[in-house]
DNA sequence: GTCAGGTAAATTGAATGCAATATAATTAAG
DNA sequence: CTTAATTATATTGCATTCAATTTACCTGAC
């Protein structure tokens, strides 16, 4: 009866900024994302159900264009389809959280590899900037601006290895860690803490001297490293969590 | 034809529901591979639209579940979903071509690292089998047999990373590739085959010595020369071509 | 003959409807 | 009182339907 599409529906606030020009951020497109930071933001417990008709309403949405967007999302790895049991938002075990950052790491590794064949003066300084910033958030033991500018600087090596279809893939796999990370914000040893500091060290380093294949190894080792505390403190939070059936 | 994908979530065989013993594969998915293997296959030419009735009868089912398909299908880049104006397989350009061949690099030195790792004696005994399988059909010149054993060389080298994320999306970066393979079966230049085969050599050893950052490089720079190749195929192929709007 | 404008057919995007299956609620038996 | 069986409800999967946009076709003006 009501087909009823909030007039703001169709505005688009999400990336790439607003291009006059180029329209074509369809509204498929709209709900796929609503929908994806919908469950990346945790508004639904690990390994529930995910309600198709609440979350109709919630998008004023008919179920068809919403059982599309469950389609791409599992497609993507957030949720899985069971048979005639409908879509549960993914949950991830140690080992697949494991997997997934060693993933990660590959990718961060090509990216740094690729960047360093790509990256301009310009770039590295910014990085440079970014760095000292995130040393002064670390001699400050502000976790959260460590964090923040941490992430900040990995996006920035992966966007100079001017490849696009990376940097999707790496968007990707990190929206469903980031998941995870919503679930409980990592709380970083302060030894490993150091460590990483260290590292990120070595990393300028090897960028500024565009040594590909150093870098490459060293940003696969710091997300192993990386990988090693989150799958602890996954572990360590799973046996206080409550376990699905 | 036979899908190189081997064992993971997405491999089925084309029965349709005469199946009665296995029935936990969805008939989402059935779509979906059927679907995926006619645009890879190259049924429907490049930049070509994607007629959804005519593929409803093909397959027996309405637009609804073809429709979703599609949409998967979009979010792994094999096709592009123009609003209003429906699907087109999309057309990669050299570009394209040559980025995705880069994140293949990553990938498969991922791989390799991991492997190493990983591997085991049996694991490394097989892939020498093949390599000199392999080494055989170089020196008949039997490009097709060659070929052949290569790409299950590589995918060996990925299975033995221990790694179902990285082996799923290897698949579907494959994939996308074995589209561009199928349009024109890459005439490799007899120097550069020689090449690839004393590349080759280096892999085995390094795999032998389970030395993963120095294999990792090298199966990048492998794929590095194979994009380049390819990358050079197709644009003289592209010349021949016809061009799209 | 070419091009602009307008109308008709086809195609897409999304909502609704219906059969099949799973989940819950209830009842009956031990 | 617990547990198995049965019925009722809810949910899923797919087909059908309908409005909206696009594409093709046709007419007419220059």
């Amino acid at each position: 009866m009501k087909p009823l599409i909030p007039s703001d529906a169709t505005s688009k606030v999400l990336g790439a900024g607003t291009d006059p020009d180029r329209e074509d951020l369809s509204l498929h497109d709209e709900i796929l994302t609503r929908l994806r930071d919908h469950i990346v933001e945790g508004n639904i417990p690990d390994g529930g159900r995910v309600p198709e008709r609440q979350l109709c309403e919630m998008l004023g949405i008919s179920r068809t264009p919403l059982r599309e967007a469950l389609k791409v999302l599992a497609s993507e790895g957030l949720v899985e389809l069971l048979p005639n049991r409908g879509a549960r938002v993914r949950q991830l075990s140690e080992h697949d959280l494991g997997e997934l950052f060693d993933v990660m790491g590959g990718l961060e590794g090509l990216a740094g590899r690729l960047a360093c064949e790509n990256i301009t003066d310009a770039e590295i300084a910014e990085i440079e900037r970014l760095h000292y910033e995130m040393y002064g958030f670390y001699l400050h033991r502000d976790m959260h601006g460590y964090f923040r500018v941490n992430q900040l600087i990995h996006q920035k090596i992966v966007e100079a290895s001017r490849n696009t279809v990376l940097l999707a893939t790496y968007a990707n796999f990190a929206g469903r860690i980031r998941r995870v990370r919503y679930s409980a914000n990592f709380a970083r040893k302060r030894e490993r803490w150091g460590e990483a500091m260290r590292e990120h060290e070595t990393i300028l380093d090897a960028l500024r001297r565009r040594a590909g294949s150093e870098l490459s190894d060293i940003l696969f080792r710091h997300l192993r490293n990386k990988r090693t505390a989150a799958v602890e403190h996954l572990k360590a939070d799973g046996m206080a969590g409550a376990e699905p059936a």
